[in-house]
DNA sequence: AAATTCTCCTGAAGGC
DNA sequence: TGCCTTCAGGAGAATT
């Protein structure tokens, strides 16, 4: 499932394609995703240069001269580069039309959305209200206590808040407690300021990590490939229920916290 | 305002 | 083998 390493994993594979490319159209199979896919997205960017590629959270952001495509994986997408002629699959939804080849947009359960937005992208309401990028100097300790101030919220629900810290997924949520040594279902009231000066390294660590392997993993973008699980046997405790804890060996646990699966060391996370 | 619950969708996994 | 049920999940929307 794509969190953030994997959105910036996809952004860098398919940015040397699309810079400098002029549009020839869309062609939008399936429509009915998160939101409508807009239905003249074909005529609003033929012709349009792709001037830029940019990342804000799990949105990409495409910039074209007078609009912006805003692009989201939900917990499904991908997006590859190819030839015209590839063959469609069931759950290729949209292509954009390139010089010579396609961006592909697939999404089995169709949480991922396509939409198009006019001037000031990050005034749109989905892009404005969004919490600091977590590879930011925005992201520290003392920001963390600051917006967390008062609130009684479990410190997992916290960080994985858009509107605190974006980017932050279920299974780096779940790392990023386990390594920091802290509860997910502390308060958030609750922690001290080492804490969060830990939270918040150990946030920007997991996410690093997950960038590079990914980027491995997903070096030859343009390959139609399943992605295997680059991630899979760095994870310390998430999907691992009852599997001994890499630090004292005690069974990891698994509860439901803000009706998400949560790994933990009860005896490693206070 | 803050916190919780609901919702979209389909594939994988488990039970019988 | 196959059918049925359950679960997973990003995150905005709706509700409490």
């Amino acid at each position: 499932m794509p969190e953030l390493p994997e959105v910036e994993t996809t952004l860098r594979g398919i940015q040397p394609h699309l810079l400098g490319q002029s549009l020839k159209g869309a062609v939008v199979r399936v429509k009915k995703l998160r939101w409508p896919v807009p239905t003249d997205l074909s005529d609003s960017v033929v012709g349009q240069t792709v001037k830029d590629i940019t990342r804000r959270g799990k949105y990409l952001l495409l910039s074209l001269p007078n609009q912006t495509i805003l692009l989201h994986l939900g917990m499904s997408g991908s997006l590859r580069i190819v030839p015209d002629n590839a063959p469609v699959g069931k759950h290729d939804h949209i292509d954009l039309l390139l010089e010579e080849k396609r961006l592909r947009f697939t999404d089995p359960r169709k949480f991922g959305a396509v939409l198009l937005l006019e001037e000031n992208p990050l005034q749109h309401p989905l892009l404005a209200g969004l919490g600091v990028e977590p590879l930011s100097p925005e992201l520290s300790g003392a920001y963390l206590r600051l917006k967390a101030k008062g609130r009684f919220v479990a410190v997992k629900n916290f960080i994985m808040d858009q509107k605190v810290v974006v980017g932050v997924g279920n299974i780096y949520a779940n790392e990023a407690l386990f390594r920091s040594g802290i509860s997910p279902m502390r308060p958030c009231k609750s922690l001290r300021v080492v804490e969060w000066d830990s939270l918040a390294e150990e946030i920007k660590h997991v996410l690093t990590k997950a960038i590079a392997a990914g980027g491995t993993t997903l070096q030859d973008f343009t390959d139609s490939d399943g992605r295997p699980g680059y991630f899979r046997q760095e994870l310390q405790v998430y999907g691992r229920a009852g599997e001994p804890c890499p630090s004292c060996g005690a069974p990891v646990r698994q509860e439901r916290v803000g009706q998400r699966s949560t790994f933990f060391c009860s005896h490693c996370q206070k």
